[in-house]
DNA sequence: TTGAAAGCGCTAACAA
DNA sequence: TTGTTAGCGCTTTCAA
């Protein structure tokens, strides 16, 4: 209620000590005497003394904050690794700035202007694929950062994620085992996304391997939302030919290509298999239950945490390693090899 | 690449003019002759000059950044709300700091506390149901607040929300009509949270009025997850006498109940009916899709961006009113009137 | 272990 | 319109 907050000063005076003692108290209590650490301690009880955080960052040029610029928030993947990462930080005494750039790579450079000016201790982003103002707004002052999702051999130690490339190449490799020739793939928006690029240029290998052929009209590019996947499944039934399988990017894509197929009254995974990617919480709820592969969400925040922290306060936590994924067989893929289309072939179906 | 970044008093210099001029060229462009401004964004360009915002703060006592406190970052409903915030503060030249308490006051208290140190110039909250200290805090450093989720006549101009109860007494009213006697609640959880009380409350007063009670032992508290959705099923149907639908305070709740009802044979809405609340996207993508009732997420979002903006630069947007809710209905809530359980009824079923 | 004092980089009041 | 200057509240030498 007083007309403005008390300062150190005012702490310093009340307990009677000079202002450096009244911080020292504050900052590094085992450095002072036990009696004046409690006189100080009583004065800020009393004065309901709060810090002023600018002041503090002023003079300390430390702020105690993170920012991270995320392509959305809505997205249940990054809402789960935010909600990790935040914990995270707030547990390493660190507070989160967040924003979003909605995949517009020019709003990501002014983004981190604003970022850099407000002043932050360390930057988390995602993927590897920025504009060339963030690197460069980044090297010129020198802050910190980790770009999570993402591995990236030529940056140890600042990128915290899984291979894309693997996960797509291990994806595609379950469909085609299952039996599919004809696969189609909804893989999210290419340009400035390379995780998107790494899931085309897996899936792709995979075929290749089998020798098979990724058909470039069957490569469907949508946004990472319900409404892309079902937008994907509406592009891809307009045509004669059809594919008897479709590989999403995200589980929300699939479930969403899932939606249409009933509103289409096409059956799934009968007229055609659809997989996802990611594991979310959602896909063992909708019908079918989604085959998918399930990737390090929660961990992802909480290590994107702990390595800004740690290059931050000089405690390098060593190379980074690419993190494990794992694919998850459900319902919504299924088995036709063996059923074949007009030919009959024979193969063990079960466990492989 | 300099060993420091350049301060404005480096600007000043290179561009032959005085500190002042030079704070104002970038603060008050239309105040400063063009010639001098000119010079000043030269140098400003020059030297990659990026303005020092612990120093800005500290002399301006603000810092152009908003704080919002969620319970959890990852519910939908939420990440949704805090896109279009973020979105919004950042159209009004605000930055965002998140945090989430994980519906634990006392967290929420530690937040609060650690916000304010940092310095933030407005604070978003949750509800109306805080802890003391939240309150306290607020009180004592005469911060500016906006609770959204929120109606209370009470706290005119700080509000942005819709009535819980008003919400929750016209989806028990559809429900009722439709034929249903036996209805359970799976509200949320009731401590420190108004609005699963609200939603407890209007489920009741709207049961009274048509002469049905809400049972004691129908109203199960989960958290809102897809998991408390289904335990909440799990454990309605571990008794004896059982509902026929099932009120679930979150779309995220209900389409956990689908699930748990899929994985013991039970049909929806044969055997159970059950309605959510949010509309959510994916409230029309389960199979069945859900009944619920739409409320304005996104524009809680942006209205609680420009009303806590408009607080702290003292352009007050009049009283608050509640935002509108509106039911949406769909095939997860049965209509039995008219189909009586044992002895068969007959009655138009199409278009109510 | 403590106190004194010099900034940190900027804004804003005031004078010119 | 511009320059000068006194802080903003804290951290951090340096000396005592």
């Amino acid at each position: 209620m007083t007309r403005h907050r008390a300062t150190l000063a005012d702490v310093a005076r009340l307990a009677g000590v000079s202002l450096g003692s009244a911080s020292r108290a504050l900052a590094v209590p085992h450095e002072v005497r036990p009696a004046t650490l409690e006189r100080v301690q009583c004065a800020v009880a009393q004065l309901g003394y709060v810090r002023n955080g600018a002041a503090q960052a002023l003079a300390s040029r430390r702020t105690k904050t993170i920012a991270a610029i995320y392509p959305t928030l809505d997205n249940p993947i990054f809402a789960v690794s935010i909600q990790a990462l935040q914990q995270t930080l707030w547990g390493l005494g660190y507070q989160l700035l967040v924003a979003s750039h909605d995949y517009e790579p020019a709003r990501e450079v002014d983004l981190l202007r604003a970022i850099v000016e407000r002043g932050v201790d360390g930057i988390v982003l995602v993927g590897t694929d920025h504009a060339d103002g963030v690197y460069d707004l980044q090297r010129q002052y020198g802050l910190p950062y980790v770009l999570s999702w993402a591995v990236d051999e030529t940056r140890p130690g600042q990128c915290v994620g899984f291979s894309y490339l693997d996960a797509a190449q291990r994806m595609a490799n379950l469909v085609v085992e299952r039996g599919h020739t004809r696969i189609a793939l909804c893989p999210g928006i290419a340009d400035c996304n390379e995780r998107v690029r790494a899931r085309i240029q897996g899936t792709r290998a995979a075929l290749q391997a089998h020798g098979l052929v990724l058909r470039d009209d069957w490569i469907v590019e949508r946004p990472f939302t319900f409404e892309g996947g079902r937008s994907a499944v509406a592009q891809l039934f307009q045509a004669s030919e059809r594919p008897t399988a479709l590989i999403c990017g995200t589980d929300i894509q699939a479930v969403g290509a899932i939606g249409e197929c009933r509103d289409r009254g096409l059956r799934v995974p009968d007229d055609l298999s659809i997989t996802g990617s990611d594991d979310i919480e959602l896909a063992s709820l909708v019908e079918p239950k989604l085959t998918t592969v399930r990737v390090p969400t929660a961990e992802i925040g909480r290590r994107s945490a702990e390595r800004i922290v740690g290059l931050i306060e000089g405690r390098p936590l060593g190379e980074t390693q690419a993190l494990q994924t794992m694919l998850v067989t459900r319902e919504s893929l299924k088995d036709i090899a063996g059923l074949a289309p007009h030919p009959s072939r024979h193969r063990k179906e079960k466990q492989r």
